[in-house]
DNA sequence: CAACAAAAGAACTAAAGTAGAACATCCTCA
DNA sequence: TGAGGATGTTCTACTTTAGTTCTTTTGTTG
């Protein structure tokens, strides 16, 4: 039927077409199927007026016309187009960056929805997210270091043992493992620098639990 | 098709017909178009009859006749398209999985280009890059924990200190830093139960520097 | 590595657009 | 009726843009 590259062209006049009202020129063709000289721009033309796809004056300019589009797209092209879907699937969500949790000592406030991050939809299934900068040294021995974005699930309950975003007086918040005793909270750093706060529950609100985490090397 | 100019002229003379009922004269509609001369219009309507878009009869004046129009794609169409551009601009990049590696004890080859991981394009600037999933606890103290996947950019040399991806006597690669120390190679785990490993510089090959790290937590 | 096809590039030719002027019609009105 | 205005046609000359053709390069495949 069709080459790809002669697919690609005769899609492009044909949108050039609906869109503009008028046909493209040989440059702006080559441009669009990636060629980088004229000439085989009309070799491509050439092939689709002899299949009878397009009609052309001769020796006129922009004087193209679709006759028809074919039915079935080349392989290639298909294969093409299955690959942008992916893509277009994984495409990276963006969820608000909110600031910097200090991992040491507390905190700053959470506030501003200013800047985004994207992550891989992998990381960020059901539920809503956001992220946040850690600063300090309190979760190092979970592997997560000064710099690094963590992920964060908004939540209000968190399991035991499991890495939360804990919101101490309502005023500073603070990244640390989550257990709970009886009427109080403990929130135990990873770092054996620090030691554990015990909280009652009442003056600890989690907002949210650690669903990943990404680092940049420089 | 048409040029911009047939075309522009001829949406001219089609409006005109339609909110005035006689066509346009040429002065008016050199006017229209920006030109200075009726001659640039007399050719212009010489183009669009040969191409049937109008039809007039000989020296009358305002005789014009608009017969079809080019047809237009409904500008919702065009914004789904324009959306869809976009999406695919913020889509991560899409890197291979090459398997795992060791960062305690070596490895497994690195091999089979089939999996694949998105990561967001702000880690994978400029070059090539794949990921590794790592496994073992070599690396736990530079915040690299079994299980999580690393983001390596291709190179076959680094820095002093950087941390990367070694392959030695072309067969088991691993994860550690590196530091040359004359004809030799030290290659140093970040995990204190863990020894360095010194090794002729001919025997180990750097396959890449680590470049972001990306964990999940279930 | 020869044979072929696709693409790049240069050189050339043609068409489109611009401009100005001369001229042909037709219509109107003094 | 014929001068003059409005309109359309034709011509020349020139610049810019577009299309064609040919040769060379590159890359692929058996």
């Amino acid at each position: 039927m069709l080459t790809p590259k002669q697919y690609q062209l005769l899609m492009f006049i044909n949108k050039v077409i609906k869109e503009t009202g008028c046909s493209p020129s040989f440059e702006e063709m080559k441009a669009a199927v990636g060629l980088k000289s004229k000439s085989g721009i009309h070799a491509l033309i050439e092939a689709l007026e002899e299949r009878e796809f397009i009609r052309k004056l001769p020796h006129k300019a922009r004087a193209l016309e679709v006759i028809k589009t074919p039915k079935f797209k080349p392989k290639a092209i298909i294969e093409e187009e299955k690959k942008r879907e992916i893509a277009l699937q994984n495409s990276a969500a963006q969820i608000p960056l909110y600031g910097k949790i200090a991992a040491g000592t507390p905190i700053e406030a959470i506030a501003n929805e200013t800047e985004k991050v994207s992550v891989p939809f992998e990381m960020v299934n059901r539920g809503q997210f956001y992220a946040l900068t850690i600063e300090g040294d309190s979760m190092i021995e979970a592997g997560i270091l000064d710099g690094d974005t963590v992920i964060i699930k908004k939540a209000d309950t968190a399991n035991n043992g499991e890495i939360v975003v804990a919101l101490v007086d309502e005023s500073e918040a603070t990244l640390k493992i989550l257990r709970r005793e009886n009427n109080e909270v403990v929130l135990i750093p990873c770092n054996s620098a620090y030691q554990p706060r015990r909280l009652p529950a009442q003056r600890v609100r989690v907002q949210g639990v650690l669903a990943g985490l990404m680092r940049s090397y420089h």
